[in-house]
DNA sequence: TATATTTGACCGTC
DNA sequence: GACGGTCAAATATA
């Protein structure tokens, strides 16, 4: 961790010279300096992101690169959840600028004629979006219907068909703990089959949504190591969560309550919420990580021992494997990013199982 | 004790 | 009939 911290300071640093040779200068700048610089300093951010992602944290990638820019309604709070805030803020600022802007578009471009177009861009591990392109969508033809009570089993395509429903990404696995998991993100799934694939090395694992019991949240993953590079996992969505959980991180316990309240709104308002949705600033999530507790930041931790077999989880949205009522989940979620320890969470929810 | 995972069997589609 | 997707009993785990 210790040398991730170093490259997000590192950015930070650099981001500060850039301000000061800015403000000292009293010669218009040349716009290629700027972009060069700018460029630097995002290639630092984006150096500490992969080292990030390497431990599980995928969804900061997409985010950096191709995710909008954060909103000056979520800056503040950026800014004041971390020592370093101002670093990056002035980053966020510096994103914003017609250069850099236009750098971006131009990176957005070259993604969308295929990851590897774009030379100078760092491979963000979620490399290819296959199928729908965008929000996956379950369809009616999605097959759930199991078996019934007597026996008899309803109408069910237990084949699915490659329709526009699906989107594969590819995530590379982590380079500690478990190979066998997949990086986690950022949804509760519930392992429920695994198969041996025809021409491949790799059995190939079934998950749904955790929280189908309660919301009827139809999500379901499919995960597969490629035979050719079994450091990358092929993941396969289907369907949309309509769970209450939320993927995305929350804000930071340090937030003033407006933010954390429009937060919330955000997160009741993001609709589908799928991978790489609700782009948020890293900006923001940064900070809690630099305050050394991971779990503030409502990204994931992924289990490192393999024993028990557990499948990815959210932080603090499963109290022993517990679903939790929407009407809980907002406050957990508020909770949770508040720093709280999870055995509050663990009077909520069992007193609110035992009123079911 | 409750919940998650494993795994063999079943079923529909191709 | 092969294959992929799902179910559900058995088992493991916290």
């Amino acid at each position: 961790m210790d040398d991730i911290l170093s490259q997000v300071f590192d950015a930070c640093s650099l981001a500060r010279e850039l301000e000061s040779s800015l403000r000292l200068s009293n010669v218009p700048t040349d716009p290629h300096y700027l972009l060069g610089s700018c460029e630097e300093i995002v290639g630092a951010f984006n150096e500490a992101i992969h080292r990030l992602h390497a431990r599980n944290m995928s969804l900061f990638h997409s985010q950096m690169l191709f995710g909008e820019a954060p909103s000056s309604q979520q800056d503040p709070g950026a800014g004041e959840g971390c020592s370093h805030g101002t670093g990056y803020m002035q980053v966020a600022d510096l994103l914003r600028t017609p250069a850099v802007e236009a750098w971006r578009l131009e990176i957005k471009s070259a993604a969308a004629m295929g990851p590897s177009s774009y030379p100078g861009t760092p491979n963000t591990g979620v490399e290819s979006l296959v199928g729908g392109g965008g929000e996956p969508r379950l369809g009616a033809e999605t097959a759930l219907s199991g078996r019934r009570a007597d026996g008899s089993v309803p109408h069910r395509s237990s084949r699915t068909r490659k329709d526009a429903g699906t989107v594969t990404k590819r995530v590379p696995a982590l380079r500690t703990g478990n190979m066998e998991m997949p990086p986690d993100d950022g949804y509760t799934w519930r392992k429920y089959g695994q198969k041996d694939i025809l021409n491949s090395r790799f059995p190939r694992s079934y998950y749904r949504c955790t929280h189908r019991s309660y919301y009827g949240c139809e999500a379901k993953k499919k995960v597969q190591r490629l035979d050719d590079d079994p450091n990358t996992f092929e993941v396969t969505y289907c369907g949309t969560h309509t769970c209450q959980t939320s993927p995305t991180p929350i804000l930071i316990p340090t937030l003033v309550p407006s933010a954390i309240g429009n937060n919330l709104n955000d997160n009741e308002n993001d609709g589908g919420r799928q991978q790489g949705a609700s782009p948020q600033s890293v900006s923001i999530r940064l900070p809690n990580w630099l305050d050394g507790n991971p779990r503030n930041t409502g990204t994931l931790l992924v289990p490192q021992s393999g024993a028990g077999g557990s499948t990815s989880r959210h932080v603090g949205q499963q109290q022993g494997g517990r679903d939790i009522d929407g009407s809980v989940a907002e406050l957990a979620d508020a909770m949770f990013n508040s720093a709280s320890s999870g055995s509050s969470m663990d009077c909520i929810f069992s007193r609110r199982q035992r009123s079911l």
